[in-house]
DNA sequence: ACTATAGGGTGTACGCCGTACACTTGTCAA
DNA sequence: TTGACAAGTGTACGGCGTACACCCTATAGT
């Protein structure tokens, strides 16, 4: 059943999920779902851990940086398959998958030497930007290169005075011919802050 | 009308936010809003362009890294003043606030000399990291010091089986002690960022 | 073999929501 | 005086989550 919701939210996405659709897709009657769980929010709940869950868990032999660099790309694999889920991560009282999750990746960082204040700070400018760049990614429409590209030229027809944004048409006209890679550009982000916590790492 | 819904929103959350509510606050018949948007989500669009509004633009007499960091405390004041529009400030058709913050922003990295490719790297790292940043600190309710330690507490207490998840058991039970800031712990991951830039951009 | 129990499915109904549509009212220009 | 137009009203429809009472069937205990 849990697997049905997250494939029908999958399908058509958060607004259009609920209950009754649910009940529907599995050839049941609304009130049925209720013998499973207590109420919607119970059922988002066990629907954000099942994604919490096909994240992939930190190893512990290898080092720190390419087992976050690892848990980065799964965590927005997840997302990008469930973006309903973005905004709900870690707003709901958490599951197993959850706990599991958030135990390993502090773990990791704990188990190669930091601090424990470095390894709050650490995780939370990660996560910060894991969630940060899937809500954008999702927001703005940048799936692929070429569809980067469109979603840029739409907005800027969309805009009633161009010219009194030089920048942002530069953005629009240019962004297109560039070829934008999302999942290039995530990782270059994802560098740029393992690389900071790498050279502060070594000053402790 | 427009103030009226954002402090509505303010008050009661997007979820108990709504044509019927806001017709109330007004004195009015709720059919009377139609009269004004077109529907709801007009209404949050421009309910959205109000926050762009109350960010801080960057100013261009500055350096690139003072101004940048200004306009993220800015943004994350905004977001924090109005926690409901996290989810949405990329997700909605523009308005003119919107249009020229971005292009503002955009334009201080390209005055300062960044290169287009680097400025849009730039612009999407520090964006992904606030807007991250902001939906955890919402979500996880740190909103200071003491009330982060208690919510580190409160759910602490729903895990069933704590022992099972030592790192995060050390997470609960000493970040009450240190004295979580997430003031400070926003600053100390943008300037990581800040600083990675600098130094990318050196070497162009 | 008979019956009690419980887990899962059903049907009805209530109070919310956004909003389509037709109507009234107040104001001001021609 | 009249006509147009902006602003507010009342009713109604279809969707939502879900409370509550009911039913069916399979199993367990005697």
């Amino acid at each position: 059943m849990l697997q049905a919701a997250v494939a029908l939210a999958d399908e058509v996405g958060l607004s259009g999920f609920g209950m009754r659709p649910l009940a529907q897709e599995l050839g049941v009657v609304p009130m049925a779902l209720y013998k499973h769980v207590a109420n919607k929010d119970e059922l988002l709940d066990g629907m954000v851990d099942i994604v919490f869950g096909e994240i992939e868990l930190p190893e512990a032999d290898h080092d720190w940086r390419s087992t976050m660099r690892k848990r980065a790309l799964s965590t927005r694999a997840a997302l990008k398959a469930h973006p309903w889920a973005i905004g709900m991560m870690e707003s709901r009282h958490p599951g197993p998958a959850n706990l599991r999750n958030h135990n390993a990746v502090m773990g990791c960082l704990r188990e190669a030497g930091f601090s424990f204040e470095m390894a709050i700070h650490a995780y939370s400018v990660q996560d910060a930007y894991i969630y940060g760049f899937a809500l954008q990614e999702r927001d703005l429409g940048f799936e692929t290169p070429r569809s980067a590209g469109d979603a840029a030229r739409r907005r800027a027809q969309t805009v009633d005075a161009p010219d009194d944004y030089p920048y942002l048409l530069e953005v629009v006209t240019r962004l297109p011919e560039t070829g934008y890679d999302p999942a290039a550009e995530f990782e270059w982000g994802l560098d740029l802050i393992l690389d900071g916590l790498h050279r502060l790492r070594r000053r402790d």
